[in-house]
RNA sequence: GUGGCUAUAGUUUAACGGUAGAACAGCGGGUUGUGGUCCCGCUGGCCUGGGUUCAACUCCCAGUAGCCACCCCA
């Protein structure tokens, strides 16, 4: 106990952040790709928004009296006196940009996309963090339902495309003429069995009672079922839309649940809402109702219009990326992995280090995946890494191919190696990487024959 | 915000009221410029603070952090 050097204060990482580290990146890039593919096909644009906003566009979009907005926002004021927030999802944000830069004189509807981080002053769990990543399509300035069940069925796809199997749930919260009318039956439902309730749902009662759908609570679950439901009381624009909805996606052949139940928890949405979450196959846990939304959104036709904008129409979707690599993890989903290196570049001396930095640089220009050991001496840590990289080939100069002016390619998997004229090594190389290549293929062909349903999505 | 569980090397972990072993990884060797196997060595650890005790990594309490559930959400 007589140690005198006092242990040096190490950094952590802030409570409900998440380092991505390198073993982790091939989740991320794997779903990035395919979000991004998806989105060319279906014509949405990249559109990238700022972190940060001001907090008034939340608190008056995502809504005054939510969760998100009364407890989660990273609010802060800043050197300038501007209250300003974290954005703790993107719609709010895209629409700003939206409004701001006049894109209802653009031809409509806008389509865009976007992926980044997003903030939310939550208490960290299973697939939930502070900072945590999604990806989010949005179509403004087009009221016509064949829109909605396109946003469904690419957050649905997305989904089959990376290999999950999702349900979609959906519903309708009708429109600012209709919805009064529900809450109205609602509330008047509740009431006659309100000592019945729970807690909670007693509270909500004079609230939000729309909030008592979401209940978890077992108490309450028998009357919610019997609960009148809000497609029943929807006005007729609302319920033709609504029918269309669906109408198109069983054309689509998106599977969906009709949920009366799903109230989401942002104050905007109007008309068609819906989540995507898991299918449950294990009942073994149970799931023990881990109600974990992959994915959301819906509609928000009065959100524009609230945020100063002219009336215009919108909807989207957003999904949490962490949350689908928890699924792709949890299901033992295969991903595609990176294209790994065909040749490690070995060097012996000063020398053979000096020109191997040129032959580097040749080989990279050359279109070959090379990597190289530089900051190794002996020959032996250099193959270790070759080994480790699992290369094809690798190639080592030394002192006698120097003399020589040739350089040696050993074949990592058969041991073999050959000495060859340095001037020809580009030539040389392509020619047995080649020759490996339509192994692979054959091999490969072999295994799709044997295994037809293991095949793994193209890379991009 | 409420509740449960946990805390030993980079990772996964073992044991014990007398201050810790292993596996994997990392690094270095097994003669001069040859990897994957094998053998050997090295590096590296008891979350923090109190209490009980002759003695605490071990027991108790608190704090902190992590995980998880509820709430809510992605």
């Amino acid at each position: 106990m007589t140690k005198k050097e006092v242990k040096k204060k190490t950094f952590q990482l802030i409570k409900g952040m998440k380092d991505i580290l390198p073993a982790e990146q091939k989740y991320w890039e794997y779903i990035i790709s395919e979000v991004k593919k998806i989105a060319r096909q279906y014509g949405f644009e990249r559109i990238d928004i700022p972190v940060v906003e001001a907090t008034d566009l939340f608190s008056r979009s995502v809504g005054q009296a939510t969760d998100i907005v009364e407890k989660e926002m990273y609010s802060f004021v800043d050197k300038g006196n501007e209250n300003i927030s974290l954005r703790p999802e993107f719609t709010a944000g895209i629409m700003r940009a939206y409004i701001e830069h006049g894109m209802l004189d653009l031809p409509q509807p806008i389509k865009v996309y976007t992926i980044g981080p997003c903030f939310r002053y939550d208490k960290p769990q299973a697939g939930r963090y502070r900072q945590f990543h999604q990806f989010n399509f949005e179509i403004i300035g087009e009221e016509d339902p064949v829109c909605d069940a396109q946003i469904i069925q690419i957050a649905y796809k997305i989904n089959c495309v990376i290999g999950l199997e999702v349900n979609v749930q959906i519903n309708s919260v009708g429109c600012p003429i209709c919805r009064p009318d529900y809450e109205q039956v609602l509330k008047e439902y509740f009431k006659k069995h309100r000592s019945k309730l729970s807690e909670v749902s007693q509270k909500r009662l004079a609230k939000n009672t729309l909030r008592i759908l979401d209940s978890k609570e077992e108490q309450d679950q028998s009357f919610i079922e019997e609960a009148p439901q809000q497609v029943d009381y929807l006005c007729e624009e609302c319920r033709n839309h609504f029918i269309r909805v669906l109408e198109y996606l069983d054309e689509l052949e998106v599977p969906y649940i009709l949920n009366p139940t799903i109230v989401r928890g942002l104050d905007y949405y109007t008309r068609t809402i819906f989540e995507v979450t898991p299918v449950e196959v294990s009942d073994s846990d149970k799931e023990q109702s881990r109600q974990t939304a992959l994915g959301g959104g819906g509609r928000y036709d009065g959100l524009i219009e609230l945020l100063g904008g002219r009336s215009t129409p919108s909807l989207g979707f957003a999904s949490g990326i962490e949350r689908l690599i928890l699924q792709i993890k949890e299901k033992n989903i295969k991903i595609p992995t990176p294209p790994s290196c065909d040749i490690l570049l070995t060097q012996l001396g000063e020398d053979a280090r000096k020109k191997a930095l040129v032959l580097f640089e040749e080989l990279t220009k050359a279109g070959f995946k090379v990597r190289e050991a530089f900051s190794k001496n002996g020959l032996k840590p250099q193959l270790e890494i070759a080994n480790r990289l699992g290369v094809k080939l690798a190639l080592i100069l030394g002192q006698k191919e120097m003399i020589d002016g040739t350089i040696m390619i050993r074949d990592m998997d058969g041991g073999i190696q050959e000495i060859v004229d340095y001037q020809k090594v580009i030539p040389e190389i392509k020619k047995r990487l080649e020759k490996l290549a339509i192994v692979n293929i054959k091999l490969d062909n072999k295994n799709k024959s044997m295994h037809p349903a293991s095949e793994v999505p193209d890379k991009e």
